[in-house]
DNA sequence: GCCAACGTTGGC
DNA sequence: GCCAACGTTGGC
């Protein structure tokens, strides 16, 4: 299976590229929406490559790039009473939510805002452009490499 | 802070 | 299975 790329959203405020970079590397727990939670669930591979993306930022934009380093399994925040993510429809038998780690691999100098990817040519069919919603999300290869060249400044 | 878009829930 | 009500996301 090719290398696959995608798109995964964080709020800076709860989670930053800034964190990711000191932490090394985290599992990417609290999705709670069941399109982006398949793609982790059954997608998501190790190596495969992640535009780190910062929502309700100031301006919301891709800030740098992170790898998959362990793949789908269940987010144990969902069964702990708490976590801001429980949910008590989630059991043992069926965990409900999936999450993956991922690590750090890069700080963009020259972060992608969202205008940016809405005005560049090949990136206009983004799905970050489209579906706003979705906080896990596949991107091409091609997207991939304009995202990053950009963002190398 | 506002609000549009959209996903989920639950009554029927 | 429909759909109204509701809650959340996320850009602005």
């Amino acid at each position: 299976m090719a290398k696959r790329y995608w798109l995964m959203k964080s709020e800076p405020n709860t989670y930053s590229i800034d964190d990711l970079a000191r932490d090394g590397r985290t599992c990417w727990d609290g999705v709670r929406n069941y399109q982006a939670r398949n793609f982790m669930r059954d997608d998501m591979r190790i190596g495969d490559e992640v535009l780190f993306y910062h929502s309700n930022a100031n301006p919301p934009a891709v800030v740098g790039i992170a790898r998959v380093v362990r793949e789908g399994y269940p987010d144990h925040t969902a069964r702990d009473p708490e976590s801001r993510y429980f949910d008590p429809k989630a059991s043992d038998e069926d965990p409900r939510w999936y999450m993956v780690d991922i690590e750090f691999v890069e700080a963009f100098p020259e972060p992608v805002p969202l205008a940016t990817l809405r005005e560049t040519p090949g990136l206009e069919k983004m799905l970050v452009t489209t579906k706003s919603r979705l906080s896990v999300q596949p991107v091409t290869k091609d997207e991939f490499e304009i995202v990053r060249r950009l963002g190398r400044g």
